[in-house]
RNA sequence: GGGUGGGUAGCUCAGCUGGUUAGAGCGCUACCCUUACAAGGUAGAUGUCGGAGGUUCGAAUCCUCUCCCACCCA
C-alpha cells in the first residue's frame, strides 16, 4: 500500500474493474432485489443532489448484493421535455438561430445531439460517482420501447375515456410559449398594487358609478361584467343595470355572484373570463362572453388599438395613465399576493382558455391512495404518506399537452373534411370515418411526467410480458426526493396500479435535498453551489458518498453539506487507510491465505475455549454489536445511524484501544501474537465489507490487499453477527482496564509530565478478580501508558504516602472503587491533588444529594418500578461510598500540608 | 388561509416507544512529530435541550398554548 491515502489514484481504476467483470449485472438466481433509477434529466450534468440521489440508492443496491440478492437496478435518463427544449433553444439563439426558422424536424435534430453529448457526460458522472448500475438494461424515455407503452397508455386511457380533448382554462407560459399542468405552476408571493377603478353607471350623470377593486387593471379591456354580492346591501339595487367599461366605452352588466367577498376591497368585482380562473367559472355561471385581451405572447391584442402589442407590464402602465386622467382610478393599496410562475422559466403564467388534453383523475387516483392507506405502498418515512394522500384526495384533471417539440407527439390525429378525432396505436392512413386522407397528427407533445410515470415497468419492456418484468417486477424500493412525490411517485403509483394492477415499488424511501454548510438552498448565483466533481477532485467521491450518506437520517428534512463535514469523512479514509497498513504490516510473513470465513470460524473457537485475553474479547464484543447495530439501521434505511455507528467503532475502539493493545502480543510472540493478528486481520476485513456500500473504492482497494483468494470485495458476503461474542462480562472487565490506563494518563498530565515521562504509578483494584486481571494484564497497560513500572496493589491496602490519586468508577458495582496512585516526590504538587479533590467533592455531593432527594421523595418510592428504585439506591451507596473516600482523603492531604 | 418539518455546546447535527451526572463531528485550550496515521495522539473546557404552562414519582423526550425559521398546498 501507497504510505499516504490518494483518493485519486485509488478510485481510478475500481469502475471498470467491477464492469467489466459484471458484478453490476443480474445473477438471475435467488431472492431477487430490484430498484429503477430516479432516471436524471438530460438537460445537462448531475449536481450535488444527484450524488445523494443516486447514492443512496447505490449504498442500498451494493448492501443487498453482498447478502446475496440477485440485484438489479436499472439506469436511464430522462428527456426532460421543456427543460432540454430550452437549453438548446437558447444554445441556438446565442448562435442567431430561431427554432422556428429551422422547423420541428431540424431542431429536433439538434435536440438528439445535444442529448447524445449530455448523456455521455452524464453516464460518465456515474461512473466517476460509482453507481452500480446494471448498464446492459439502460434506458431512454424516448426510446422505442418506451414510446411504444406511452402511446399504449394513451391509447388506453382514451378509450377508457380517461383521456379527453376539453377547452378549459389552463395555465400558459407566454415565454415558453406551452401550458403547463398546475404542478409546474409555482405560487410566489408578490407585493404589488390593489387598484380601485370606478365604471360609471351606464345613463348616470357620470359621477355614479362603481368600485371595483383589483391587482391586474391590465385584463380590464376583457371585462364582461362588475359582481357583487347578492347580500351586499351597497349594490343590492344596482344588480342587474349596466357600468360603461372605462377605456372600452362598452357597457357590461352588474351581475350577483356568491364568490365575491363582501368584505375584500370594495366589495365589486370586475369580471374577466378569459384572464382569471375565478372569473372564468362566474362567466360560465353566468354565459358571459369571454373576449381576449392578452394573447399568446403576453401582448394586448387588436382588443384595443391603442394598446395592441404592449407586453402586459407596460400595458398595466398605460393603462392605469390613462384611467387616471379620465379620474377613474381611485385608490392604490399596496397589496402581497399570490401569483402563480413557470418552475422552470420563472416567469408569471398567464390563465388561458384553450384547447388541451386532460387526463381525468377522479377514478384513476383511486388505487394509489388505496396503496398508501392500506400500507401495500409504504413511504418512508410515514408522515410522507399524508402529504402525499392529501394530494391525491384533492387532486384536478392533469392537463398533459405541451405545445413543444421535444417529447412524445400525442397519438392523435385530425380528419380535416369530416373533423373526427382518432386515437390509435398504428398511425393511421386514411380518416375511419369519412376516408379522407386528409389527416393530420396532433403537434403537440405529452408531458414529460406521462412517460416518467411508466418508468418502473416501460424499462421492463411492458406492453410485453417479459421476462424482466416477470422476476422484477414490482420493484422493491425507490429512492427519491420529496420534491417530487406529486410529480413522480404518486403518477407512477397510479399509472402501476392501472396497469400492472401492482405497486411500482413496495417501499419508497424520500429524502431531503442537498444545502449548503448553513441549511440554505444551493443556486449558482448566490454563489454557494457545490460542484461534484470539485468535491471529488479535492476530497474524493468516496469522502463524498461517505459524507451524504453520514447526512442522511430517517425523518430528517434537508441536509447541509459543509466543508467541515467533508474534511471529517476524508480524515476517516485516513484512518481506514493507515490502520490497513497497520494490520497487514502485521500480518504473519509469508502471509497466511487462509480465508476469511476460516478466520472467523477460529476465532470462534477460541473464544468458545476461553483462549482469548481480555482486549480480544472485548474488541470482539465491540465488534458484533456494531455489525448488528449497522445492519439493522441500514434495514431500517437510517443512513446516518448506519455510518456513525461504524465510524464510532473504528475508531474510538478499534483504532484507540484495540490496535494498541495488540501492539503488546504483536511485539511478542507464541498464541497471543496470532490471536492479535487474526483478529486485527478479521475485523479489518469485516469493517471494508460493511463500509463498503457507502466508500465503494477505497475498501475495494484495500480488500485486494489483503492476501488469499478473496472474491473482489463487491460481490463478497455480508458479515453475520455471533452472538456468542457479544459478551457483557467481558465489555466491563475490559472497561476497567481502560479506566485504569485513562487515570494513569490523566494524572500525569495533572502535575505537567509529559506523556512519556517516566512515573510511579500504583493500582489498587477494587477487588481480588480485578487485581489478578490488572496483574495479568500489566505489559499491556504498560504499553498503553508507556510506563517502565507499575505497582499493583491488593485489594484493601493502605493509600501510599504522598500521592496523588484516582478514584474510578467502573459503573458495575457497589464496591469501592478502584485507585490509581501516581506517586510523588514533592510534596507541594499536593496541592494540586487538594483542587482536583475538592472538584470531585463538589461534583459526587451534588449528584449524591440529587439521588437522594430523588429517593426522599415519597411519590418516586411508592410509584417508580421497583427495578428502577434499586437501581437508584445502587448508586447512591455507591456515590455516598466515593464521597467519603473523596472527603477522607481531603482531610489528610489537608493535614499534611 | 390550510398543512408539514425544525429550533439541543461557537458551527452542523444525533438523541427510536419518557428512567444514569444530555452526546458526536468540526472548532476551542494545553501538552506531544510515541516506527499505522500531525489528515495524528493524549488530557481538557463548553449546554437553565426556543419560551410558558400541564401530565408524571420522573420530561430534551408526552399534551396544550406561544414565539421564531424553513418548506409544501390553496
Amino acid at each position: 500500500m501507497e504510505r499516504a491515502y490518494d483518493p485519486a489514484e485509488v478510485e481510478k481504476d475500481w469502475y471498470e474493474f467491477w464492469e467489466s467483470g459484471g458484478y453490476f449485472a443480474t445473477t438471475g438466481e435467488g431472492k431477487k432485489f430490484s430498484m429503477v433509477i430516479p432516471p436524471p434529466n438530460v438537460t445537462g450534468d448531475l449536481h450535488i443532489g444527484h450524488a445523494l440521489n443516486l447514492g443512496l440508492p447505490d449504498v442500498i443496491i451494493r448492501y443487498k448484493r453482498m447478502c446475496g440478492f440477485d440485484t438489479l437496478w436499472l439506469p436511464g435518463v430522462d428527456h426532460a421535455g421543456i427543460a432540454t427544449q430550452t437549453v438548446v433553444e437558447r444554445k441556438l439563439l446565442e448562435k442567431g438561430i430561431k427554432k422556428e426558422e429551422l422547423g420541428r424536424e431540424k431542431f429536433l435534430e439538434e435536440v438528439w445531439k445535444w442529448k447524445d453529448s449530455a448523456y455521455d457526460y452524464i453516464t460518465n458522472q456515474m461512473r466517476k460517482m460509482g453507481f452500480s448500475v446494471d448498464w446492459s438494461r439502460e434506458r431512454f424515455t424516448l426510446d422505442p420501447g418506451l414510446a411504444r407503452a406511452v402511446r399504449e397508455v394513451f391509447v388506453r386511457l382514451y378509450e377508457k375515456g380517461w383521456i379527453y380533448r376539453g377547452t378549459y382554462m389552463v395555465n400558459w407560459c407566454p415565454v415558453c410559449q406551452t401550458v403547463l399542468s398546475d404542478l409546474e405552476v409555482e405560487h410566489v408571493d408578490i407585493e404589488g398594487g390593489l387598484y380601485d377603478i370606478t365604471y360609471p353607471l351606464e345613463g348616470g350623470d357620470g359621477n355614479t358609478g362603481i368600485t371595483v377593486a383589483t391587482t391586474r387593471p391590465e385584463t380590464m379591456l376583457a371585462d364582461t361584467a362588475v359582481a357583487v354580492n347578492p347580500n351586499d346591501k351597497r349594490y343590492k339595487k344596482l344588480i342587474g343595470k349596466n357600468v360603461i367599461l372605462p377605456l372600452m366605452d362598452k357597457p357590461i352588466p352588474i351581475i350577483a355572484d356568491d364568490y365575491v367577498d363582501i368584505e375584500f376591497g370594495t366589495g365589486a368585482l370586475k369580471i374577466t373570463p378569459a384572464h382569471d380562473p375565478n372569473d372564468y367559472e362566474v362567466g360560465l355561471r353566468h354565459n358571459l362572453d369571454a373576449p381576449i385581451a392578452i394573447g399568446k405572447d403576453g401582448n394586448i391584442t387588436d382588443i384595443h388599438s391603442k394598446y395592441q402589442g404592449m407586453d402586459r407590464y407596460k400595458a398595466r402602465e398605460e393603462i392605469l395613465k390613462d384611467l387616471k386622467e379620465l379620474g377613474l382610478l381611485g385608490k392604490i393599496e399596496k397589496f402581497t399576493h399570490a401569483v402563480g410562475h413557470h418552475d422552470r422559466c420563472k416567469n408569471e403564467i398567464e390563465p388561458y382558455i384553450s384547447t388541451q388534453w386532460f387526463v381525468k383523475m377522479d377514478e384513476y387516483v383511486k388505487p394509489a391512495i388505496e396503496i398508501v392507506r392500506d400500507g401495500r405502498l409504504k413511504l418512508i418515512s410515514d408522515r410522507w404518506s399524508k402529504v402525499y394522500l392529501d394530494w391525491l384526495e384533492n387532486i384536478h384533471d392533469w392537463c398533459i399537452s405541451r405545445q413543444l417539440w421535444w417529447g412524445h407527439r400525442i397519438p392523435a390525429f385530425y380528419c380535416d373534411d369530416c373533423n373526427e378525432i382518432i386515437v390509435a396505436r398504428e398511425d393511421p392512413s386514411e380518416c375511419p370515418k369519412c376516408g379522407s386522407k386528409n389527416i393530420r397528427q396532433d403537434e403537440d407533445v405529452l408531458d414529460t411526467w406521462f412517460s416518467s410515470a411508466l418508468w418502473p415497468f416501460s424499462t421492463m419492456g411492458w406492453p410485453d410480458e417479459t421476462d424482466d418484468l416477470k422476476r422484477y417486477y414490482p420493484t422493491d424500493l425507490l429512492i427519491t426526493g420529496y420534491d417530487i412525490i406529486f410529480f413522480w411517485v404518486a403518477r407512477m403509483a397510479w399509472s402501476a396500479m392501472e396497469f400492472m394492477g401492482d405497486v411500482p415499488f413496495h417501499e419508497c424511501f424520500i429524502h431531503g435535498l442537498v444545502r449548503d454548510e448553513h441549511g440554505k438552498k444551493m443556486s449558482k448565483s448566490t454563489g454557494n453551489a457545490v460542484d461534484p466533481l470539485e468535491t471529488i477532485a479535492e476530497f474524493g467521491c468516496d469522502t463524498l458518498r461517505f459524507t451524504l450518506t453520514s447526512l442522511t437520517f430517517r425523518g430528517k428534512q434537508d441536509i447541509s453539506l459543509g466543508r467541515d463535514k467533508l474534511q471529517s469523512s476524508r480524515f476517516f479514509m485516513n484512518k481506514l487507510w493507515n490502520a490497513a497498513k497497520f494490520v497487514l504490516m502485521n500480518l504473519e510473513k509469508p502471509f497466511n491465505a487462509e480465508k476469511l470465513d476460516d478466520i472467523e470460524k477460529e476465532i470462534k473457537g477460541l473464544k468458545k475455549g476461553g483462549q482469548l485475553n481480555i482486549a480480544d474479547e472485548y474488541i470482539l464484543d465491540k465488534y458484533y454489536t456494531a455489525v448488528k447495530k449497522a445492519t439493522n439501521e441500514l434495514d431500517r434505511y437510517n443512513f446516518g445511524e448506519y455510518t456513525s455507528t461504524l465510524y464510532q467503532f473504528f475508531w474510538d475502539e478499534f483504532c484507540d484501544w484495540y490496535i494498541e493493545c495488540a501492539k503488546t502480543p504483536l511485539r511478542l510472540s507464541g498464541a497471543n501474537q496470532k490471536h492479535a493478528r487474526f483478529i486485527l486481520q478479521m475485523i479489518l476485513m469485516r469493517m471494508l465489507q460493511i463500509l463498503h456500500p457507502a466508500m465503494p473504492f477505497i475498501t475495494e482497494e484495500i480488500w485486494l490487499e489483503f492476501p488469499g483468494q478473496y472474491k473482489p470485495l463487491i460481490v463478497s458476503d455480508w458479515p453475520g453477527v455471533y452472538e456468542r461474542c457479544i459478551d457483557e462480562h467481558a465489555r466491563a472487565k475490559f472497561e476497567q482496564i481502560k479506566s485504569v490506563a485513562s487515570a494513569i494518563r490523566s494524572l500525569r498530565k495533572d502535575i505537567g509530565l509529559k506523556d512519556s515521562a517516566e512515573a510511579r504509578v500504583a493500582v489498587m483494584a477494587s477487588d481480588e478478580d480485578l487485581h489478578g486481571l490488572l496483574i495479568s494484564q500489566q505489559t499491556m497497560i504498560r504499553d498503553l501508558t508507556k510506563l517502565q513500572s507499575l505497582e499493583m496493589m491488593p485489594a484493601g491496602s493502605d493509600d501510599p504516602e504522598n500521592s496523588i490519586s484516582l478514584e474510578l468508577d467502573d459503573g458495575t458495582s457497589d464496591k469501592p472503587s478502584t485507585k490509581v496512585f501516581l506517586l510523588i516526590d514533592d510534596p507541594s504538587i499536593l496541592d494540586t491533588q487538594i483542587k482536583r479533590l475538592e472538584k470531585e467533592e463538589a461534583k459526587i455531593g451534588k449528584y449524591v444529594e440529587s439521588l437522594k432527594g430523588k429517593l426522599s421523595n415519597p411519590g418516586f418510592v411508592d410509584k417508580a418500578p421497583p427495578a428502577v428504585i434499586d437501581a437508584e439506591k445502587a448508586k447512591l451507596s455507591k456515590s455516598e461510598g466515593e464521597l467519603n473516600i473523596v472527603r477522607e482523603r481531603l482531610a489528610k492531604m489537608r493535614g499534611l500540608l
